[in-house]
DNA sequence: TTGTTTGCAAACCTTTTGCACGTTA
DNA sequence: TAACGTGCAAAAGGTTTGCAAACAA
């Protein structure tokens, strides 16, 4: 089990992101820019206003909440995000990485912590399912909900 | 793998949602009576609108939307309503049953029809997973995407 | 230049809340 | 009768859309 992105697979992500842009005809504008390159540093989801907060703290300009919106929308739809729905009414997006390396999501339901979490056997019963299924099954995703390390404590 | 409800494990419900918000000191108002009684009839989850609509398709007076979204949340603060969230920004509830009877959701991205699923490998290795986790599990759902057998054909 | 992207503000939708009235135990 | 439940309308989020100005190719 490995959780955690290396350099590297993050670098690949980001290069990418920019060449899918481009193939599709789309171009590099600043808030779209500004997106891919924060997604790319995340280990995790963040939602719209997490992305937007943490632009707003770097230096430049900070998009509008609606550029950061319209911006994760084509990234989903290019498969360059994931969007994750943990409940509530916020959704959040992480940087969906090609090789299939796929993580799931533990919320803590007091401090609401989210923790990545990656598990080879659950994938492979999930796959086996998939095949004994008449629905044709395109991707999944788990959450666990409970408390965290800390909050158990 | 068995995925439908029986007629007594609903009637079962029933009577324990009905028992258990007596036992909490709660009243039998019309508007919770109603959820309660329609959702004990399902055996997939509705969105908040879908019970208020189904309820007024229904002699009798129709609950206000805001009775339905508190009922649902006392239901689920009594653990009779699971709360799911399959996306979209718009939350779906089921009856949870006691016994530990539980599945989980197939969303077809055509037509939006979501199919019950159920796999005991796949509760195993999710409750394998849980006991290696520092994360303390309380629960789990389960998410796949793809397309119905309908609009895959 | 030409079509795309952005920002702002307004619109939308789901969900929550305030409050007066009706109902239950 | 004293709480509790309900309905309506208003408020509160999060997300989407319309439109004119800024911008990339």
């Amino acid at each position: 089990m490995r959780v955690m992105t290396t350099t590297s697979e993050r670098a690949e992500w980001a290069r990418h992101a920019e060449a899918s842009i481009s193939a599709a005809g789309l171009r590099a504008g600043g808030a779209r820019k500004a997106v891919v390159d924060l997604l790319a540093r995340q280990d995790c989801c963040l939602s719209a206003q997490e992305i937007r907060d943490a632009l707003a703290a770097e230096p430049g300009a900070t998009p509008g909440m609606a550029s950061v919106y319209r911006a994760l929308d084509t990234l989903t739809d290019l498969h360059l995000v994931h969007r994750v729905d943990l409940g509530g009414q916020v959704a959040k997006f992480e940087p969906a990485h090609p090789g299939g390396d796929h993580h799931h999501h533990a919320v803590c339901r007091e401090c609401g912590a989210v923790v990545p979490i990656e598990d080879d056997d659950v994938e492979a019963a999930l796959h086996a399912m998939a095949d004994r299924l008449a629905f044709e099954v395109e991707g999944h995703d788990i959450t666990l909900r409970g408390r965290c390390a800390r909050c158990a404590r």
